[in-house]
DNA sequence: TATGAATGAGAATTCATTCAT
DNA sequence: GATGAATGAATTCTCATTCAT
């Protein structure tokens, strides 16, 4: 997987080996014992580097926080987010609901747990500090509601989804049961695991466009 | 609010004044900054006891977290969850699913936003430990899980609620509404605000019973 | 000498012990290595007080260097300066000129001489910083030249001194052959000792009051 | 300025462009920083060149240093102090007192504000390091002393200065009323402005010559 | 019991110096 | 020769914890 981040996270930002090697053990660490139990000496140690190099490439360790921050909006909002949810919409004349909102789990969860030592960091951080959450809210939350709502309004007209609630209301309920999956699977796999994914979203999915009422 | 916390959270622990004002005010700066990011100093000046007292009442800071996960566990488990939500519960014969969920979450969202500090300390700790998220997963999921499995087999019964679909699934998506719901209340409130949240509840738990899917 | 300069520099300062130690020990490093040149550590150690102590004290390294300054400039401002001076100004009447001035020449030696160490580490960071500059332009040089001024008036008017000349140049030039013997006793003791300082000073004054022109 | 620094300080020293260069900023900024607060990435910057450059031209940055004052003192003793001031004495038979001295203020002064950045490092070693004191006083201040005191024999047999106080106490407190004036000049030009030298000069001199009584 | 001055281990950051290219 | 990335020892500063009062 370290490969993998690598070359998902950073390929092409143009990142020298060191900095890519700092960045990626920045995550890692901060993932795990969040910004301010990390340690740029346990950074540099895990990225194979002295630590006086971390500040080459970064003035500060708030700095390497930022960065990590920044690509994950990146991440979010230019490639990821519009990118591949875009193309799901657009096929979706072809498809039911319950296929497209299945395609869009299953993309969603995917891109998620892929990033999730980032999320991890940075949903820690937007707990603790406004300008977080404030570019969180700007750069995020904003622009996927403002693609949900022209996916909501086409879905509307054709008659799938309910016209007679808020397109915001049922972004958010959506939300809701893709992140605590994601939670789930993140924080409780040993507990509670989820073992076929498929079936699972099939039941969710359920749930979601039919709701909990015997009929 | 401050008042009422401190009645609320310790009245019953048997703390003197001064081990209240120092859980209080330990409350109040890890909720701000996060464990690692507070500092006991700041503590004491907030709780206006001297550095060293702190340190007769815990033996360390990771011991005033301790206490702090205990409290909120105890809180959870055995007054509240269990208290209120079986009150509810027992009075469910004679109201219907929509009025039984409505006052579910009315209670859930008032509680959990009165301790919300306390809550945000914890979420943080247990994204980040193992131990943390063992303790949560123990004394309050599976209890709650618990729970919400004899409620729901009762109204599978009575025919009001699905009873083709398991237990935990639902329960996780009647959770996933109200935990998303807090959050935004909690985190975007100045962007997203709630003005009233009657009528959010009522959209809400239509979207739950009756899924988003136009009939 | 060590403890001479704590009572003179301290004794009413209200400091703590630790804090006259620290406070002596960093005019004695400073005046040794230079600002930059010392460490904290090196303070400490000759404080015989923990690094961290000194931290309790002054927020900075940069902060024990600003009070430093302070305490020169209330020293040579307040106390001192006009003190002293004034003293042996107003006694003058009785005495002629060449009396007052090697009065006056004793008076600002010794004094100099005993908070030189001071008075080295402040010179140096005037030669390199502007606001250092201006506040011993503000403090000592302005007001030392109106005290001057008043003496000069009246020597003037008594006859004993030249009133063809600004008054600002007399100061400067008795200034400069004070500074110089300072300087000469401080920095080249061991290769061009002054003896005698009661005979070299009549010599300086002789010249100083006639000039070095054959009559 | 800057330029002819350059040309001035290094021009017959066999230096190449980008050691030229190296040793022009490093007066620069050590004259701003002083010697400890001035960095060797700093100097690279400011020359141009890469840092790994500097040592290859110099072994330390303690070297640079070493450079520089080796540099000021052949500047002050070789060529200029011994020169220009011996053309002065050379020509002083047919000129007055006043006139010679007048004639080595102005020389001593452009000097000195020529070459001032460099003095002013200097001036700081010195204050800090025995080495350093010593070696301007073997090479710089018993050789200006040698050589005035041969023209105080010359003058005093003249019969134009006073040949009952030994020529160093005359020749320091010439030397004196120089280096305060290039102080003022240097270090307070904007709040004790020197409009005309040429008339502060006459005045220096006139008090030197006849001393600050009443006649 | 409560204090708060003092500690010192450990954290972030700086910087002269090296060395492979 | 020249470069500049990389180093790591040294430095400033922080902070949980202790202990004499």
């Amino acid at each position: 997987m370290e490969k993998f981040m690598k070359e998902f996270y950073f390929s092409e930002l143009g990142l020298s080996e060191k900095e890519e090697k700092i960045l990626s053990s920045a995550i890692k660490i901060f993932s795990q014992k969040g910004f301010d139990g990390a340690t740029t000496n346990e950074i540099a140690k895990d990225a194979g580097v002295a630590e006086g190099t971390i500040f080459k490439y970064y003035k500060t360790k708030k700095g390497i926080l930022t960065e990590i921050l920044v690509h994950l909006i990146n991440l979010m909002s230019e490639k990821v987010v519009l990118g591949s949810i875009k193309k799901i919409f657009n096929d979706s004349s072809k498809k039911n609901v319950r296929e497209v909102l299945k395609e869009i789990f299953y993309d969603r969860i995917n891109f998620i747990n892929s990033i999730f030592p980032m999320a991890k960091i940075i949903l820690i951080e937007a707990l603790l500090h406004d300008d977080v959450r404030e570019a969180i809210y700007k750069n995020i939350i904003i622009k996927a509601g403002e693609i949900f709502n022209n996916f909501h309004i086409r879905l509307g007209k054709e008659g799938s989804i309910r016209d007679d609630v808020e397109s915001f209301v049922i972004f958010r309920s959506i939300l809701a049961n893709i992140a605590i999956l994601i939670f789930q699977k993140q924080m409780f796999n040993d507990k509670l695991p989820i073992k076929d994914l498929d079936k699972e979203l099939d039941k969710i999915i359920d749930i979601i466009l039919h709701g909990i009422k015997k009929k």
